[in-house]
DNA sequence: TGCTAATAACCTATCAATAGGTAGGTAGAA
DNA sequence: TTCTACCTACCTATTGATAGGTTATTAGCA
């Protein structure tokens, strides 16, 4: 059974999907029309302009996301396997639909986009950034990693290392390649 | 003193600058023709089209950039040294001109260039993933890095971490997160 | 219940700006 | 006189965006 999505709801996949997949200056209000069985134009009636339609994308995006990921930190699993568990989400949405990461893809297109859109993905990113630094916390208070661990800078460079493998994954067609990095990185924090 | 680049030079570097600010979807001929003070037409002269100046940025970088790290790597410095210095290119690169890596942002919209373009970029990741792996190498032979380490996948998880990272730091305006990231790095493969 | 007014959800048609690209000219150097 | 290194002038396609319909559903009222 499919869902029958709204419109507001179809443009706003649908962009979400072109922007993983092209980016920002990629995509334009025709390939939605064309792509969901719309006019360009009815676009703007959901979303006044392309940065509108930019900034819900991202947000409803960073809240999925969220959702996704704090099930995942709730979980009573080893960090290792959290963090492992965490590194999937990357690999499966390259795998599956050959997508970057959302934030990572408008990052890279920063200086393309209105302050407006570039604060919702530094929230993003803060909010996964805490995310996983209190997975290490945790870790480190069952003795799992490594206590001299800064879990602060580990998850920065956790996170960085996942949206770089994304980019080179995808480009090298080797989706398995994240995982690989993960697991290299993951092993190494363990006490 | 300044040195006076041909047209061909500055039609270059200023593509090359403005791909890795704004991407290759981010920038057109006329942005180019008015940094330089030639009109957009004359770009066509040296280069016929928007790939093939794309590709001859990125050849020129590829070149580029594996002297630089080449160098590096011939140093007899340790290993760890030796990758902090790798690190530090990155972020020289973002300081000082808030720029990306050429390739972390073309392979990011590699779905947008030609398939020669995208088999340059894959080079320039192929050449310095070879060169990251035999300095791993180099470090286990001397003792210097953990023998159970793949140089292979470290080579490959470390830069990924290096192009995540500028993108990162790059959108929270915090360059020093590129350093911070390569020196954990490096730290938990110390042996 | 029956009529009307308003609203939602699109549409057609069009716009100015910008994109990459082309044809053909021109001035100066070799 | 030929070649290099540009230029002017232009083209077609596409961009995000706007104005002003049209249609169907819903709400309010007599």
């Amino acid at each position: 059974m499919t869902a029958t999505l709204s419109t507001r709801d179809q443009i706003l996949d649908c962009a979400q999907g072109l922007i993983q997949t092209r980016g920002y200056n990629g995509f334009s209000f025709r390939d939605i029309a064309n792509d969901i069985g719309i006019k360009s134009a009815s676009i703007h009636y959901y979303y006044p302009g392309k940065n509108d339609l930019a900034v819900a994308v991202a947000a409803k995006y960073r809240a999925d996301f969220m959702d996704a990921t704090q099930l995942l930190a709730a979980s009573r699993k080893p960090a290792a396997e959290i963090l492992s568990a965490y590194a999937s989400l990357f690999e499966i949405t390259l795998k599956s639909e050959n997508k970057l990461c959302l934030c990572g893809m408008l990052a890279s297109e920063v200086n393309s986009v209105d302050p407006e859109l570039r604060a919702e993905i530094r929230h993003f990113f803060e909010e996964q950034h805490e995310l996983l630094a209190s997975v290490i916390s945790n870790g480190q208070s069952k003795g799992e990693i490594d206590e001299h661990l800064n879990p602060d800078s580990f998850a920065k460079t956790f996170l960085a290392a996942l949206e770089g493998a994304m980019i080179m994954a995808r480009i090298n067609d080797t989706p398995s390649d994240i995982m690989q990095a993960a697991h290299l990185i993951i092993s190494l924090i363990e006490s």
